[in-house]
DNA sequence: GTAACTTTGTTTCATCTTTCACATATCAAC
DNA sequence: GTTGATATGTGAAAGATGAAACAAAGTTAC
C-alpha cells in the first residue's frame, strides 16, 4: 500500500541513503536487476526489512523477478530528493571538520556544504576543496544571506550552544551535532547527534556484558 | 528489580555513557544531588526513561529526594568499568583519524587508543598526542602483541574489508566502522557503523518530509 | 503452453522501547 | 510528630521495529 503522503518509519528513513548508495554501486557495476536477498547481502539488512522498506513506497518490484536496479534508483532519486539541493554549513574547521569538507558530499548527492566558519585567521579566507573558510564574527551573514539549511557543529563543546543560538537566530532548520554537548533548540529545528566518545564506549559496553555471537547494528 | 547478572536493554546501554558524562560535570560543579527531572533537561532524555534506565540497575535513588550524584557517579563507574582499560587501535591516520587521536579519550575513561597505523611514510614513526604511529604493514604483529581488543576504522572504504580481515585474523573483538563499507564479519565479533554521508542524508529527509515541531534523537 | 521455480508484498507474531500515571516512600518545615 | 510537598520505581498501555512465513504473481525452461 503506497500513498505519497504517508509516514514512513524513522527506522526506514534512515536506511534510505544507505539503499540509495549501494544501488548506485550496482547501476554503475551493470547490474540490471537484484533481489532483496542480494541486497541483504551487500548491507547487511535481513531481506524481509528491506522489502518492508521498499513496500512503504509501493510495489517497486515484480515477482519471482525482483527489483529492477534502474527503476529503483530513479525512484529513490526522486524520494530523497536528490534533485533538489540542501544547502550546509560547516561551524569548525578542526580535525573533523576537515575531514567533512573533504568527503565527497557533492558528488551524485543532494547536500553541499557551502560554507564553513572558523575563528582561525589562518584558516579564514582560504578554501578546502571549494569550500571557503570564513570568520565566525560572520556567521550570521552568510548564512543569511546564502539561505544556508542545514549546520554541521564541530566545534568545541563549550562554544556549542552559544553557536547553535546564533544559528536558531539565522533561520537554520536542522543541525548536525558532532560536540558532546547536549542542545538547548527549539522543537521545530531538527538536531541529530553523534557523539564520538559515547560511540567508542556504547561499544565497549557491549563488548563486555552481552553475548558475542549475534549480529549487531549499527547508529 | 536489580540483578547483576540481568541483561540491560540496548537502548539503556547507548545512554549511559552519556549519564555517565553528564554526572561528572554536575559532580565537578559541586552539585549533591539531583532528579530525573532536572537530568532530563541536562541530557535531552525523558525523565520517565531516565528513572526507567536507572531502575535496571536497582533502587538508586531516594523517592521525595532525587539522587545522589556521589553515589550515582561512583555506581556508574564501576558499571561502565570505568577501572578496566580497554585497548583501542586506529587503522587510518586521515583528518578524521587525526580527529580521534586529539580526542581525549584517556582522560577519565577506560579506553585508550594505544596505536595508530598508516601507509604515509611522512607520517610512520611519528605520534600524535602520545599515540605511535605504525605501518600497516605491521598491523598484525602490534595489534598481537600488544592484544588490541578493539579498532577504530578510519581508512578509505576501498580497502576496509581487507583490513578487516586482517583485524579478524588477529583476534580483535570489536570494530567501529567509519567507512561506507559494509562489512562482512564472524558472528562473534561486534561491529558498530557510523556512516558521516547517511547521517547527514537522512538528516535532510528527515527536514524535508517529517513536521518540524517534535524533539528528535541522535545517532 | 505447462510445470517448476523464484521472489515479492503482506499478514502475523514476537520483541523492544517509550511513555503515562500513580501508589509509595522519603524529605522538609513547623 | 504531623502535614504537605516531592520525586522515585514500576505496572500497564501504547508505539515502534524486526523477522517469519506464505499466498500470489510472475519468470524461466522445456
Amino acid at each position: 500500500m503506497a500513498n505519497e503522503t504517508m509516514k514512513i518509519p524513522q527506522a526506514t528513513a534512515k536506511r534510505l541513503p544507505l539503499y540509495y548508495r549501494f544501488l548506485k554501486n550496482l547501476h554503475s557495476s551493470g547490474k540490471q536487476r537484484v533481489s532483496s536477498a542480494e541486497l541483504s547481502e551487500a548491507v547487511k539488512v535481513d531481506s524481509a526489512t528491506i522489502r518492508r522498506d521498499f513496500s512503504y513506497f509501493g510495489a517497486l518490484g515484480k515477482k519471482g523477478y525482483g527489483y529492477n536496479v534502474n527503476y529503483l534508483l530513479t525512484f529513490f532519486r526522486k524520494t530523497l530528493d536528490q534533485d533538489e539541493l540542501t544547502k550546509v554549513a560547516l561551524i569548525g574547521v578542526g580535525n573533523l571538520g576537515t575531514a567533512f569538507l573533504n568527503y565527497n558530499f557533492y558528488k551524485n548527492n543532494n547536500t553541499r556544504i557551502e560554507l564553513a566558519f572558523d575563528v582561525d585567521s589562518d584558516k579564514v579566507d582560504t578554501k578546502i576543496g571549494d569550500v571557503p573558510i570564513f570568520h565566525l564574527d560572520d556567521l550570521e551573514e552568510k548564512v543569511v544571506a546564502e539561505n544556508i539549511q542545514v549546520a554541521i557543529l564541530t566545534v568545541p563543546s563549550v562554544h556549542a550552544q552559544t553557536i547553535t543560538d546564533r544559528l536558531v537566530a539565522s533561520n537554520i532548520k536542522a543541525i548536525l551535532n558532532f560536540t558532546p554537548a547536549r542542545l538547548n533548540i527549539p522543537a521545530s529545528i531538527r538536531v541529530h547527534h553523534i557523539d564520538l566518545a559515547v560511540e567508542l564506549q556504547s561499544l565497549v559496553y557491549f563488548l563486555k556484558h552481552y553475548p558475542m555471537n549475534q549480529e549487531n547494528e549499527s547508529e
